[in-house]
DNA sequence: ATTTATGCAAATCGTTTGCAAACCT
DNA sequence: AGGTTTGCAAACGATTTGCATAAAT
């Protein structure tokens, strides 16, 4: 419940909110997977498996996938699957404290985070909620992402 | 050129428009490809290489593979990836006339198109290319997909 | 001492690719 | 014939998993 109240919390809040979170599940707060938190609250956009190695070659490949599985599962962290040959991963929205969306690059594979003004943002949403209740649909979430080429790749 | 200029064309008009487009990248019309194109004109919803072979078992799969991924580069189909375990197939907008977005089951995978009224369209396009551009981020084409369940999974 | 996490190596599985036969034109 | 597409089987590569060791409580 604190989580993600706060829009943007203190550094050790994320890290006692996500040990709550992964007690939930069943799951302990290790080192390894502290790791990775403390990575992606450090990251201004979703990282790749490779990313992640890049930056703690200490960390076993399997245990990395592996731990991201768990934070994934105890809602901490989200994946993001684009036409990208890789996954990436981010902090999940409770924990950076605001709802947010995705500049894609097709040429690279990046990914930027970009906000929409909160009017935008329940336009589209409640719009798109109609249609699909009308049609049995239950929403649970939704992505707004542009697809580009970054400042690199132009 | 000429493709998408009418809102909804002829049954034939597509196919004529499909072997041009593949003209332009100096590829053939095939017996196959046309078999594939068929199949999207009249689905109603994106489809996975499992479901193309189900309804054209006399297809190779890595035929299908490879066929569609001509038509994408062609421009005629688009290859949407979800978090699924399969990536999905359907005409690529040019051809079904209109621009549309997804509904998609994070259950069973199931792809459903929905469209969004034209004023709701241009509100998120124009604010998320704004933001795009600010930071030198080059749209080309934008993704606005709402997860859930579908009616079958609820 | 028992349970859980880790790291290595091997397995999985959607997708891609090499190559020879079948098809055009 | 000359070039292209097809189908089969083998290769690829991101992700997952089995199993033995290392922590942790």
């Amino acid at each position: 419940m604190a989580a993600g109240t706060s829009p943007d919390s203190a550094p050790g809040e994320v890290h006692a909110e996500v040990a709550a979170r992964l007690a939930t599940v069943g799951q302990s707060y290790t080192a390894n997977r502290s790791s990775l938190v403390e990575l992606m609250v450090h990251s201004d956009q979703p990282l790749s498996i490779p990313e992640v190695l890049e930056r703690h070659p200490e960390l076993a490949q399997s245990s990395v996938y592996r731990n991201l599985a768990v934070l994934e599962e105890a809602g901490v962290v989200l994946r993001i699957v684009t036409g990208d040959e890789f996954a990436r991963f981010e902090l999940a929205e409770a924990f950076t404290g605001h709802h947010h969306h995705h500049l894609i690059c097709s040429q690279c594979g990046s990914v930027e985070d970009v906000t929409l003004p909160p009017s935008v943002e329940a336009i589209v949403v409640r719009e798109l909620e109609g249609q699909a209740r009308r049609r049995g649909f239950e929403p649970r979430g939704h992505q707004v992402d542009l697809i580009g080429h970054c400042a690199d790749c132009r």
